[in-house]
DNA sequence: AAGGGTAGCAACCGCCTGTCA
DNA sequence: ATGACAGGCGGTTGCTACCCT
């Protein structure tokens, strides 16, 4: 509208206030009250537009701001309405008594945010990460498309797999990802890393991806072949698994996988739950990926995920029980940026052999 | 100890909406 | 109906403290 802002105003200071500022401000207000933010800074005697003056008083010196770290409780109000409301923090911040939606906004981008992308749920949607899970459908559906898949690719459960497949896709990701960055598309760099086959009723006889050699296709064998054997020893047409569901163990969840429609997750301090329906507008990725070539710049960038992580990549395939879910989780957050690729050597047949 | 990288957060920016003359 | 203004909102920027090598 033309209006003019605070960066038309020649002459006003900008930048971080100073205390004797603040007290002018404040002295201000508590003898005229707020409003009239133009006129404002005039009247008392400050060299800041309207506009500054405002938000210095919203967001820090209101005398009933409640400052210091975020408790709990407060992070699940917050995640909760998030997911409700989605980026409207001052609605938000309405309900958390004492916050300015710029602290929740500030909390949310730099802390709330981050922590669920380490639990592979997706920030915005509140869902789980797709990329993963795609790649892990993705995997499996190449392994079994030869027969009808029971149910469905889009429907309300996962396709079967491995429950370590997510785990050895991302690996494979992470190392492909590397692969990239070193320039060298026909050799894929896997360090000190093993796919465990799957043999009987455990993982056994760790097989060794060559670290310098492999191509990308010989370790997706490996890792189709992996999941193959987990399937043929677990499952029969009659007894197959509820993978969606939480096992109720905090520290499975990057190694579960939760229901697109409703789910839980917990709060990683008090193990309360929090409980949220997912967006339904999500399951449309699925539809184009079934109609495209596996692995060709099939998984979609979530609008969630603009930027990765900064995963340490040191990648990992089975651990099975090893190690702490914290290690799990972070080496489960990758961008899906990072998890497009291609087969070099070809593409997979149905028994995932290349 | 120094320098580079990163996280956290205050502040800014531009756009939007509501109100009023 | 229209335009100006006030205030609100979400996204982004940039500074600073802290951490790591």
């Amino acid at each position: 509208m033309g209006k003019s802002t605070c960066s038309d105003k020649n002459g006003l200071k900008k930048g971080p206030w100073t205390a004797e500022e603040d007290q002018i401000l404040i002295d201000y207000i508590l003898k005229h009250g707020h409003g009239r933010w133009r006129t404002l800074p005039k009247n008392a005697g400050l060299k800041r537009c309207g506009k500054s003056c405002r938000l210095r008083w919203t967001n820090y010196l209101r005398p009933d701001i409640k400052r210091g770290k975020f408790s709990p409780e407060e992070d699940e109000v917050i995640i909760q309405l998030h997911s409700v409301l989605g980026n409207k923090w001052s609605a938000i911040a309405a309900r958390l008594p004492g916050r300015t939606d710029n602290e929740v906004k500030n909390y949310w981008n730099t802390n709330i945010k981050k922590k669920l992308l380490r639990m592979g749920i997706d920030p915005v949607t509140h869902t789980p990460r797709l990329d993963l899970l795609e790649l892990s459908s993705l995997l499996s559906s190449s392994l079994y498309n030869s027969a009808p898949n029971p149910t469905g690719f889009t429907g309300s459960i996962g396709p079967m797999f491995n429950p370590n497949l997510l785990s050895i896709a991302t690996a494979f990701m992470s190392a492909q990802n590397k692969n990239m960055e070193d320039s060298n598309p026909e050799c894929i760099q896997v360090q000190n890393q093993q796919v465990e086959s799957y043999q009987g009723n455990q993982f056994q006889n760790p097989v060794q991806i060559c670290p310098t050699s492999s191509s990308s296709s010989t370790v997706m064998s490996h890792i189709l072949q992996a999941n193959s054997n987990y399937f043929s020893a677990n499952y029969s047409a009659n007894t197959l698994p509820n993978l969606w569901q939480l096992d109720g163990n905090v520290n499975n969840y990057s190694k579960s996988f939760f229901p697109m429609q409703n789910y839980a997750y917990r709060h990683e301090s008090n193990q309360s739950i929090i409980s949220s329906s997912a967006d339904q507008n999500h399951t449309c990725l699925n539809e184009n990926i079934l109609s495209l070539n596996p692995f060709g710049s099939i998984l979609s960038t979530p609008s969630s995920c603009s930027t990765p992580l900064n995963s340490s990549s040191n990648t990992y395939v089975n651990n099975n029980g090893a190690g702490s879910a914290a290690e799990d989780i972070e080496r489960d957050s990758y961008c899906s940026n990072m998890l497009m690729f291609e087969v070099p050597n070809g593409r997979l047949n149905v028994n995932g052999c290349l």
